[in-house]
DNA sequence: TGATATTATATTCCATTTCATATATTTAGA
DNA sequence: TCTAAATATATGAAATGGAATATAATATCA
């Protein structure tokens, strides 16, 4: 992605808006930093959705599917048909909770952890190529500065 | 979106990955942030596409298609499609280029300037609202270090 | 100049995603 | 308990998005 240009850092209200604006920045630099791990991903033979499932899962097993859904950022709907994929690939297995049988519940399978571990030392890798342009100082305040963004606009 | 935790900040291999994972972090902040700015935006009869494409050409009249499409972080005939709308709606105009006649440069009509001015006003006030809960000094690090991770990553 | 490669955009085909709604289960209240 | 409301997931139709490719214009170079 190119960016046109490198503008002002506090909004005056006069010159260009998209540069400096909050959503603007966090799209393009989600855009830009997943790219190249995303093409990684999928030369794995896996889509970035199945990627995220599996990761989340990885540190979740057996979320129900609503759960997933608002952890993976997907719509319900649309995870309840990725989550029909990956049964279909052996990644995933739904079981029904037994204290509510409306709840689905995802299981990660032995094929889909041995997918996803690979692939989460990948994203490390990645995560430290990528932020080789800051500080380790730098790193810690983005990532705590989005925390409470994300608590905050939960 | 429901974060279901926060943990460490570092990550030290063992616990959670994905809840310190930088990519995610980007991701879920952008999708929170957004979701309130986004239902305002179609209730003003516009989809979320349209308006990225018009506050990018507010702040750049006469973009060619791709360097558009870059912008935007839309693939070129994804783009295409959105202007084919956009051109039906009156919001925007194809001109072919003097000086190469291969490129289109899309152009901003009066009514799509109109439509814009009151969204950028809106975002503006979004912004502000959902960084309420940061420092000015820690969002302009923020943006800061977007910009950065932007630059390095492009 | 003529042939070939490159660049910019549009189009086609197909997978993905969303919206609205259906189905199943549970909860709350009369 | 019976009924209505609420909740969880699935499904179908329609819109959107992406990969590959077609078309058109320009650039390169023998």
């Amino acid at each position: 992605m190119k960016h046109l240009a490198q503008v002002s850092v506090v909004g005056d209200g006069s010159s260009p808006f998209v540069d400096n604006y909050l959503l603007y920045l966090l799209a393009a630099a989600s855009h830009s930093l997943s790219a190249k791990f995303h093409t990684l991903v999928k030369q794995q033979g896996i889509s970035v959705n199945e990627w995220r499932v599996l990761a989340c899962l990885a540190d979740r097993p057996g979320l129900m599917l609503t759960e997933l859904a608002d952890f993976v950022l997907f719509e319900q709907s649309h995870l309840s048909k990725v989550i029909d994929r990956m049964v279909a690939q052996g990644l995933v297995e739904r079981a029904r909770a037994d204290d509510d049988r409306r709840k689905v519940l995802i299981q990660i399978s032995q094929t889909g952890r041995d997918v996803v571990r690979p692939l989460i030392g990948a994203a490390e890798s990645h995560e430290t190529a990528s932020a080789q342009c800051l500080s380790k100082t730098e790193l810690i305040a983005l990532k705590r500065t989005l925390n409470k963004l994300i608590g905050y606009n939960g």
